[in-house]
DNA sequence: CGCACGGTTGACCTGTATCAAGCCGGGTGG
DNA sequence: CCACCCGGCTTGATACAGGTCAACCGTGCG
């Protein structure tokens, strides 16, 4: 269902060698030995490919806990590939509500709301110090004329963010509390354990009203169903640090109908 | 905020010339004449780019009333550009649940889900007999690594799939039954009215029960919301026509953060 | 130290779901 | 041609999940 990657790739620290640039937020950087390659960028390149890949990257960018990467109606020129760190993005209604539509980690790509318009439809906010790497989107189109494998990895992470997007709506449209948050737990602790961390403990980057956003919620159903979980043993909360102890409980929340 | 499109272009009645073809429910057709061209397609087309573009479609296909145009597992090979005729999208859970994701009319792209793991994740079915251009992914890729213009529309079309559903997420998310109905009610109406109908009156293609999954209400909910708004002098009602009476009270209700 | 922000918990309220009955209109078969 | 039937829709009565409002707590930062 979901993509299978490698559960040995792991974030290493990022070192800053020193480098100095015109802009001394960001720094030249390669993909070709990036230990998240295997997460943003095709797999089965050549050499001779990855080398021309590895021009795709202009810089990277450091952004800081709090920091907005883009903002809702800034001009779009680039996608981010997350190199570290946690994003949320969210929208904004005319009359000042907002969702959160989605929490990013490491490895994900970011940005694509911008291409219809030209410009971003969506705040994108660091929710931990963050650095990505800079992609011009017209480097991008221009080189995946000439790559196929590019070209085609650029449509499936569209189709993927589509196909995301989907299962959120089954989940706003249909779901009840405690199968959202759930699903949540779920979802977030499966994409981090494919990053090489634990399958079963996980620290939440975001608040509770921030998770409430996205499901749907308002921050009190949130914690009160995080409650309700503690007390049936299903999960360890202390303060953002949750542990699963019975995953098989959460899946069965999750696909329960209603919860008879 | 929308694309802005000629209010001029109108679906003729489509006329079966009756060519003959391999298969009976597919014949060629081309863009170069298509009135809807300017839905599907990049703006801006020289001549030859013109031709070269018309062979993507490689057949039409029917689609009658409540049939499949594509079901969730199957494999995918291409997209479909709609023709004519009205489409929900829908995904189902594990336990059976299911959402409709989205309502499509002619001009627009169907099938972008496919594209991430080679076999579609959702259904499509026909609300009213319907007819697409099918255009085979792999042409469509190939074509836009020579075609520059080709390529960018692809990517705006997935972008404006994104950010659409990011504002049915919002709805979702944060809005009441009032406001998700009128929401939708003026999104359908500024569809159809870019495509050359009514600014004021609609035929619904669905029933208030798939209205209410792509909402996320239950069909009772739908039918009192109409009811409210018949009473309230906002529209009318009879049956599935309906007519906008005050198209700024809907706007008001949509963006009235809680109805104060 | 103390403030402020994030989180928890309780009491109560309300919007929507649920269950149930009945209506309407279009299509089918006698 | 009419009667019937059935799917889609409306409407009412009631239940309940989650929202709202409010008080309080813990912890980390200035």
């Amino acid at each position: 269902m979901s993509a299978v990657l490698s559960p040995t790739i792991s974030p290493t620290p990022v070192v800053d060698l020193g480098i100095a640039t015109l802009n001394p937020q960001t720094f030249k950087v390669a993909c070709s030995n990036c230990n998240l390659r295997e997460l943003c960028m095709p797999v089965g390149l050549s050499e001779a490919e990855l080398t021309r890949v590895d021009e795709l990257v202009g810089a990277r960018r450091r952004i800081k806990r709090g920091e907005v990467l883009f903002r809702n109606g800034e001009k779009f020129s680039a996608l981010f590939a997350i190199r570290l760190g946690f994003f949320k993005t969210c929208v904004a209604s005319e009359d000042g509500r907002d969702q959160v539509t989605g929490f990013q980690m490491a490895g994900e790509i970011i940005g694509l709301d911008g291409i219809v318009n030209d410009h971003h439809t969506c705040d994108a906010v660091a929710l931990e110090d963050a650095e990505v790497c800079v992609m011009p989107f017209d480097k991008i189109e221009e080189l995946s004329r000439e790559v196929n494998a590019l070209q085609h990895h650029v449509h499936k992470i569209m189709s993927r963010e589509i196909v995301r997007e989907h299962g959120v709506m089954l989940l706003l449209g249909s779901m009840r509390a405690e199968e959202r948050l759930a699903a949540f737990l779920l979802n977030l602790v499966q994409r981090l354990h494919a990053r090489g961390f634990s399958r079963s403990e996980l620290v939440l980057r975001m608040t509770r009203e921030e998770i409430g956003s996205y499901l749907g919620l308002k921050l009190e159903t949130v914690s009160r169903t995080f409650s309700k979980f503690v007390e049936d043993g299903i999960i360890e909360v202390k303060q953002r640090q949750v542990k699963i102890i019975e995953p098989d409980a959460l899946k069965n929340i999750v696909n329960s109908q209603t919860c008879l």
